[in-house]
Order: C-alpha cells, then structure tokens, then sequence
DNA sequence: CTTTAGCACTCCGGGGGGCAGAGTGCTAAA
DNA sequence: TTTAGCACTCTGCCCCCCGGAGTGCTAAAG
C-alpha cells in the first residue's frame, strides 16, 4: 500500500527533525514546518503513521520516533540527495591529499580524517584480493649474515625487510637464490609457496635450503597478512557525544564491538557502491540498534577497499552518505594516480 | 617530619582499599583490616593523616581518600613491588610473539596487548632518532617508467615503494642513480639532502636531475616520517569501564586528548626505565587528575621506545608498573634479537 | 599519654509525592 | 476532510524525607 503525498511529507519532516534532536516530534511542531494545515489534521496523519509502522510512540503522549522500517523509506524515497558544496568536497580532498606509501596506514589517516567529517566512528579496509601472489623478487646483499629482501605483489605494492640470516653466504650464492624465487616461488598461492619449497628440499644443497625457507616462509607471512582484511577503526570517540550512548555500558560495548569484529562488519554489495543498514537490518546483534552507511572504492588490479560509518538510528544518512561517497571517490581517485595502468602491468 | 609506622601502615591500607573500590574508605574498615586496634583510634590518625595532606575528605562524614601526595608516598615506599607472576610472564611473553615487519605496527600491536593486560588505556612511542638518515640505497627497475626505490636508514630500517617516474629512463640509467644516491645523498641529514640536491642540480642531465629529485623527495618524506615520533594509543575504551569516568564528557575529553596528542605525553627520564605521575604531577592540564605510568625500552642503535599507561588516579600502580616492566623488558629482548649487532654495522 | 566506648551530628543517596509541560485522542463543528 | 477545543496521560524535575554510614568529640579506662 502506498503512503499518500502528504503522509510521506510528515514521515520526512519526522525524520528530518528527530535526526537532529534526538527527542520525539510532536504534532505542534510538524504543523509548524509543514505551513497549510493543523496540528489536529497531523495529528490524525500520525496516528496512521503508527498504526502502519512507520513510526513508534515511546509511550501514549510522547511524540513520534521513526521507526526502522520509517528510515528505510526515508532513505529509499524520500531523503534529498546532498551535494557536497563545494567547500566540502574543497576539504575531502584535502584531508586526501596524505602522503602515504604504506596502504595500511593511508587508510588509517583516511578512516580518522571520515570520522571527523562526519563525526561518526568509522571503520575501513582495503580488501585484498582472496589471495595474494608475489610477482618478483629481489635480495639486496647487506653482508654476509644478512640482507634485504624486497617482495612485489599483487596491485604493485612492495614489502621489504632486512633479514638476518641464519648461517653465512658467499655473495655469489644470492643471485642463484634470487633465480629460484622468481621461477618457482611466484604467482602462486602462499599454499603452493610451501607445497614447492618441500618439492625443491632435495634437489638442493641443505644450506641454500635454509636459506630458502626463511626467505620463503617471511613472504609466506607477508602475503597473508597483505591478503588478510585487516579492518581499522577510527574516531569512536565520537559516540560519546550522542545522546544515545551516554551510557557509559552501552558506549564501551560498542567500541570493544568495532575494535575487535575483524570480519563481520557490513560490506557493501558488489554492484553498488553504497550500502545503508538500518538497525534491526543488521546482522550482528551488537549493532541492532545502530545504523550503518559504507561505500567502497576501488585500489585497482579488481581489489575493493571500503569505509564504513557507524551511528545511531537517527544518523544524519543524507549528509553521511554524501560525504562518504566523496571520500570513496577520492580514494578511488588516488589509487588511480598512484597505481600503473593495467596494461603495462599484465604484459609482463 | 616523619610518620609513624602506625600512620603509613593505615595509609597504605586506604589506598589498597580505595585503588579497588573507588569509594571513600571509613575508619571501621580499616579498623578490621588492621586488627589490634579498635576505629576510634584509626579515626584520631586520619585526622592527623589529613592534616598533614596525605589524604582527603570528600565531606564531613565521609570516608577518607587518598591525595596525590598520599599516592606519592604509597608509590615510593609503602607499595609492593609485585612480582610478576610466572603465569604473567608467560602471557606476556607470549602476546609479543608478534609477527609483525613494521615497525610501527608492531607498536600498535603491543599496545593493544598492553592496554588489555593492565585494562587501562594505553600509548606508545618508537623514539626515533631526532634525525633519521638514509644508509644505502637501491633502484630495482621495473619497466622503463617505474622503479621500486629501496632504502635502508638508520637501525636497519628498511622502507621500499614503487614508483612511478616521471619520464621514461633507459635501463643503464638506474646504475648510475643509485651511484650518485648513495655517494651523495646517504648519512646526512633531510636538510642536507635537499640542499645537495640543489647543488647537483647543474651538474647533470636535467632529466636525470627530475628522476632524482623524485627520488630524493620521496626518501625525504620516508625519513622525515620515520624520525618523528608519533604516538599511537590503543584501548580508550578501558576508561569507560571506570567509575570516575561513567561521565560520557570527561571520557570523551581524555580520550580526545590521548587521539590527539602527538608530543605532549609524559616520557621517562633519561636515567630510570620507570616513572609514575601522579594527578597533578601532570604538566598536561587534561591530565590533571589521572595518572600516568611510563616505561621505556631500548631499541638499539641507542633509539628508546615508550609504553604509558593512562589510568585514575586511584591506578593500582604496583600491578601496573610489574606488567609495564614486564612488556618494557619483553621488548627490549625482541628488538635485541631483530637488530643487527651493532659492530657490524658501523664497519660499513 | 594513648586507647577505647559512646553519642550526637553531618552528609549522601534513594525512594516517594506533587507539579508543570508537552502531547495525545476524541468529539463536535465548520 | 479539516479544525478547534478540551480532557487526559505520561514524563521529567524538584523537593522532601529518611536511613545509613561515618565522623568528631568527650569522657573514662588502661
């Protein structure tokens, strides 16, 4: 059944408002802002509203408080679609504009610069691909007890360390080694990675074996952790300045949720590029009485990171929304620039 | 003037009992806590205790709480060095079995192990060196317009990026870069470098002069970000759990100043591995009534790591600085076995 | 001189009761 | 169908009261 013109005018105006007061909106009031009619007539329109379950009275005398299934339609119909003014997106690309090599940490200062934006806590990752593969190798001699591995992976990015050695090398014997890591140890899962260094065991001598393993086993590591989600949060300071969790129990709840859920936060669907999770809609039950809002960007080489907001019910989604998308799009912006263009990357 | 030992006995048991309460202690419970003695007689040497400043009175006829200056004197000569035990010891051991690469992230690890071993919040800090200087570097080609450029600093840190250059350069080209990067541009200062750079400027091709300073800028930024010390805190959220910080505004104010600090955090004198602020001892003025336990470590090449934790001023201090020392030592272990001796290293 | 018991006093915190304000639902009229 | 009017309801807040915990003081005992 579809709401009448004017019944979807009041839901709005009952959204809009309960978003910045956090306090149930009385008839008097939607009258006032609405012009034309009386309180009696909303009054008569919200007693609708409730009974179709687009609002919920806290108690008989209070006023009106969307429900969920009120933010989905508000969301869905009747939110007006913010533009970013131009100041806005003037300090999303500012707040961009990090020098950052290390992914991880470009997407902390991200999270951090979104969270003040909105003044919501946020959380981001950049998800890796399912598994990553190294493309090349190269060992950088430092002396004869150790030397500088440096590994390319998927999507260009470069993870180096020194690596103390186990037992002494002749100079001459990490060219070989380079040789073999590249041949044998490259574009394969980490799985196959170890499958092959026992497959090589004995066809080499004992010592470069060693050798091996070690260099073999830290990319092991390094590609995992590169491939694994790794979610940050930020910024959940922030929800101590909302009403709804000035209590102390719920706040920290809360914050251990996002601090520690590495893996069941929402993400948004693969065809669009936000996704709005409305209370109850969610499927984690610490988050059943709070909203979410995430967007995704994308890194390139079909890798998807994305950001989310989290807030309460009442979350301003037209703002947060719009803004999110802006700053998606400035990620995606920025890996454009950085990343090579595809074509130079796969003729090899 | 000194106390009686009478005096610092019932001192200590008020602190004892308040650190775990976080509720004024009356004169009854001390009584029975003693033995030997019956309340009136506690109650003459509050009085004393009072007058003299070791403790406080919230109201008349209220128990009594301890003042900074109690919590000094507990700390230097009443409390308990806690031993830690050997169950701890495993434990911390074992959560700093971090395999992490990075420096920094592995600070951001040990933090959060920290912070959920003492359940206050926590911060640290790598000290780096006031001015981090580059000690080799290396070019690794990978086609015409792209290079990874790799660069060892000082304490073996190593850092690597691809980059994309900003014109195309002959394969031949890079031998010589790195030549002139490691003749010119290694062991000196940021400052320096950028004014070498200037130097050479005329010196060479200018194409080879636009590659270099791209190269040179992105190791500047690398050093420049790897000496400045930036402190990362973890575990806000154990305040919300004390009692005297239920109020979402005070929370809030500290947690933003622990987010937003990046200098002003309490460090350990040069000389101690330990220091204990109590309350006012604080210069931070957000600091005011909390107090701060901070240790350090070493991270060889004479660089020093710090770990604070934040806490009430009713912290209980013994168990913290234990757990503190603990991880402090633990760590200065850890690095002690991923450095290079340092002989090796100077001998260039 | 110190310790103890006794006692009156103070102050906090929690549990009603009352009251104003905001908002509703209903009815009757336009 | 809309509006004005009115009685009703419920919350939040203030105030008051009261019990409990703890103190300070005094006077007696060791």
């Amino acid at each position: 059944m579809e709401l009448t013109e004017r019944k979807k005018q009041i839901l709005k105006v009952v959204v809009d408002d309960y978003i910045h007061t956090a306090e149930p909106v009385g008839s008097k009031a939607i009258a006032a802002r609405m012009g034309g009619v009386s309180s009696a007539t909303i009054r008569n329109e919200l007693a609708d509203l409730v009974e179709l379950g687009y609002l919920e009275q806290p108690h008989t005398s209070a006023g009106r408080v969307p429900s969920p299934k009120g933010y989905r339609l508000y969301v869905n119909e009747l939110m007006e679609r913010q533009k970013l003014s131009l100041d806005e997106t003037e300090k999303i690309n500012q707040s961009l504009q990090l020098k950052m090599e290390e992914l991880d940490r470009l997407l902390s200062q991200a999270g951090r610069a979104v969270s003040s934006f909105v003044n919501y806590p946020t959380y981001m990752a950049a998800a890796g691909k399912k598994s990553m593969t190294a493309q090349r190798f190269e060992l950088l001699p430092v002396d004869d007890r150790s030397c500088i591995v440096v590994m390319m992976m998927d999507g260009n990015r470069v993870k180096s360390q020194l690596l103390r050695l186990q037992l002494k090398v002749e100079m001459d014997q990490f060219p070989i080694l380079v040789n073999l890591l590249n041949s044998h140890f490259t574009k394969i899962s980490t799985k196959e990675m170890n499958m092959r260094l026992m497959n090589v065991a004995d066809q080499i001598p004992p010592q470069a074996f060693l050798l091996l393993s070690q260099i073999v086993s830290y990319a092991v590591e390094s590609l995992e952790e590169a491939g694994h989600r790794e979610i940050v949060t930020a910024g959940a300071r922030e929800l101590l300045k909302l009403p709804e969790f000035r209590d102390a129990d719920k706040a920290h709840e809360l914050m251990s949720f996002l601090a520690d859920s590495k893996e069941n936060l929402p993400v948004p669907e693969d065809d669009s590029p936000l996704k709005i999770l409305i209370g109850p809609e969610n499927v984690s039950d610490a988050l059943k009485d709070t909203s979410v809002v995430v967007a995704s960007y994308d890194i390139g080489d079909d890798m998807r990171g994305l950001i989310g907001v989290v807030g309460p019910t009442r979350m301003d989604y037209a703002t947060v929304a719009a803004r999110l998308s802006g700053f998606a799009d400035g990620l995606t912006r920025l890996f454009g620039k950085q990343e090579l263009p595809p074509k130079e990357d796969t003729k090899e």
